[in-house]
DNA sequence: GCTGTGT
């Protein structure tokens, strides 16, 4: 096909070339082919003059974007200029409620859409919107026609799979696209996996574990894949993540099928993971969207520290103070290190006489969906969790976030003789729950030794960021404390 | 530590 066929519409907006003209930022891998464009300012003019702002499109966001080989791609001021189709268009207005693209959606939609559906490396700040890039990725490049597994997604957890195949129906809810959401099922009603039949929805949402066990019994095809999808891409391709599985569900499906546009989605990328992430790629021609690490901590959401002397302290601490004044600001989530912690501190609450649920990994798969079904319902306020769901999990009314624990990094490079380090990735995850899309929120760090101090400090040295102490004496200074955050009047 | 299969 030709190249000039790539080329978009005449740009009612700014297009990439005009960007380059005005700023290119010098950069090592800067070369002809892979031109490096600041893309900071590409909000529509008409935006900046109305007060009104969008609350999926955090302001402050500044978007890198490397691009490789010489296809112009102009950002997308509307969902119009996607040339999607009239259905899709109808589930992003009428079930969605959506407006207009999010930033990083105008960006990274052309780059998706466009032949020739060159590999994606995009990051994107928590809760801007990124799920909806992939979703409507996979849902416009999908064949109708063809009754056969042509979009997959991976995802880290079963909670998350879910998530997103709920999200994915309520878009495509017009278009008549089959999806599947491929997870581990409860022990009693699973059939064995040699005896179910083939998969032959058109886009597959799943768990690593599930997808290369229905590829090893080989009930999913892989030929007919036009866009294989990593969410939280960083995790699915860590050493301590799932980076075997995602490898070789990768290259079993190269094997079978050239032709498979990659797209790697996730708010953080450390040093590590971003080099190696660049070289799975670096084969192809591929485009790439990061964010700066300063950039990357949410300014909506304020970051407070609790010193207290001891574990029962923290309990102490939410019970006088949080759960006092926490009523009225909306959902909270309060994240532990441990499954047994979150069985722990979740009956200790409970015999304090507080309606808390609390979710972990060694719990029944039912009883995890029925858990996450009645937080997200409202029925429930407050949920106790291990990071099963630091990443992704989207539920807008959560304002608040407490750090029972803060996580901390285990990876032998840095257990070896070494101090500990935080988990900066899981921090900013954690801390991404509350404020979605713009919203306000509220951080609470538990710190109750001097090792916890010096993780704190080290998070603040990291995202260059002031976490303010609250002094625990009064229901007063927690008040403060979110009438600062903006959760309160 | 946490997450991710099914036999």
């Amino acid at each position: 096909m030709a190249e000039s066929s790539t080329t978009s519409p005449p740009p009612a907006t700014k297009s990439w070339a005009d960007q380059a003209d005005e700023e290119t930022i010098p950069s090592p891998s800067s070369t002809a082919e892979t031109p490096t464009l600041n893309v900071d300012g590409l909000t529509i003019d008409e935006d900046k003059k109305s007060s009104a702002k969008f609350l999926d499109d955090p302001d402050d966001s500044n978007i890198q974007a490397v691009t490789s080989g010489d296809t112009p791609y102009t950002s997308a001021a509307t969902f119009e200029e996607l040339s999607l189709s009239a259905e899709l268009l109808k589930g992003l207005y009428v079930e969605m409620k959506f407006q207009k693209p999010s930033k990083i959606q105008a960006v990274s939609l052309p780059m998706i859409l466009n032949p020739p559906n060159r590999d994606l490396i995009a990051q994107a700040h928590n809760g801007s919107g990124k799920t909806t890039c992939f979703v409507l990725g996979m849902l416009s490049r999908v064949d109708p026609t063809l009754q056969a597994p042509q979009a997959l997604c991976i995802c880290p957890t079963r909670e998350l799979a879910i998530q997103n195949i709920e999200v994915l129906r309520k878009m495509g809810k017009y278009t008549g696209i089959s999806s599947e959401c491929a997870v581990p099922m409860d022990r009693r009603d699973s059939i064995p996996i040699s005896k179910r039949s083939p998969i032959m929805a058109q886009i597959v949402i799943g768990t690593p574990g599930t997808i290369k066990n229905l590829m090893t019994y080989k009930k999913l095809g892989v030929t007919k894949l036009k866009i294989l999808v990593f969410d939280e891409a960083d995790q699915m391709l860590a050493e301590d993540g799932f980076k075997d599985d995602s490898l070789r569900i990768m290259k079993e499906i190269e094997k079978l099928n050239s032709n498979c546009q990659v797209l790697l989605f996730s708010a953080t990328f450390n040093d590590v993971v971003k080099s190696f992430v660049t070289r799975i790629v670096e084969k192809k021609e591929h485009n790439k969207l990061f964010v700066k690490k300063e950039e990357l901590s949410l300014d909506a959401v304020k970051q407070y520290k609790v010193c207290v002397p001891d574990e029962l302290a923290k309990i102490e601490v939410i019970k006088s103070y949080i759960f006092e004044i926490g009523e009225n600001v909306g959902q909270t989530i309060i994240f532990v290190r441990t499954r047994n912690s979150a069985k722990m501190l979740h009956k200790a609450l409970v015999d304090l006489g507080y309606e808390v649920t609390s979710i972990q990994g060694a719990l029944e798969h039912d009883e995890r969906d029925k858990i996450v079904k009645e937080f997200k319902d409202g029925l429930t306020q407050v949920l106790i969790s291990t990071d099963v769901l630091a990443r992704g999990f989207d539920q807008q009314q959560v304002n608040l976030v407490i750090n029972y624990d803060l996580p901390l990094k285990y990876a032998a490079e840095y257990t070896r003789g070494r101090e500990l380090e935080p988990d900066y990735e899981v921090y900013l995850h954690r801390v991404g729950r509350a404020g979605r899309f713009g919203r306000k929120g509220a951080v609470f760090n538990l710190i109750c030794d001097e090792r916890d101090e010096r993780l704190m400090s080290k998070i603040e040295n990291h995202f260059g960021t002031h976490v303010t102490e609250v002094r625990e004496r009064s229901v007063e200074d927690y008040k403060a404390a979110l009438k600062e955050a903006g959760l309160l009047i």
